[in-house]
DNA sequence: CATCAACCGGAATATTTGTGCCGTTATATC
DNA sequence: GATATAACGGCACAAATATTCCGGTTGATG
């Protein structure tokens, strides 16, 4: 709930330093995880600073450091629920809203 | 363990498909949703897309999706193990690697 | 089956991020 | 303490992303 408060840059070094301790917790240095990775170690210390970075660093990160279950809790993947498959044999694609009304007529 | 095997683009797009599905299951447009977040809406689609993007363009959809619990499960917080808070004062801020042996002497 | 809006992707431009290199700071060890 | 080196931040340039505007496609609804 307390992160819902937090600003984006905020939130971004906050994701920084939690990435950071993980990296730590994996006793890796900089340098191998940014090799690993395959990025450079100037764009993990941006990230790591919360100094803005791509989603596919954040991504090869991840995967650096064998977290990439963290995917899962950040958009879990579809829960086929037996009984909503009956009645709709496709899920919505798009999103409807309600029509414009006419002001006055 | 799947998930290890995607190239980072496919992550890009798996995490893509996931956060359009979670707005959809929110019953969000692109239009309220890229409004809500403060981004624009090709951004937003670039995203879902997997098509390249910021870890601050990421979050702000996040949050604008309710959905800013997933980053605990992308890296925990630290969990403070009373424990190890004894032995250990300070946690540590750097990776140590073992030190270059003199060849030969 | 006609309609309307949600969704999509291209192009041009502005802004941001990545890379490589550098000197500096600081922390874990000796 | 002295030392080695992990970590840090700035700068210039290359590369990628954001924004804006656009016309086209398509799916949910009347």
């Amino acid at each position: 709930m307390t992160l819902a408060f937090l600003a984006p840059n905020e939130l971004q070094e906050l994701l920084g330093e939690r990435l950071k301790r993980l990296r730590l917790s994996r006793n890796l240095d900089q340098r191998t995880t940014a090799e690993k990775a395959g990025i450079s170690e100037k764009a993990l210390r941006n990230l790591e600073a919360g100094r803005g970075s791509t989603v596919e660093t954040l991504l090869r990160v991840l995967k650096a450091l064998d977290h990439l279950q963290g995917l899962d809790m950040l958009a879990p993947e579809v829960s086929v629920n037996p009984l909503e498959l009956l009645r709709q044999p496709k899920p919505p694609q798009r999103v409807r809203r309600p029509r414009k009304q006419n002001p006055a007529s």
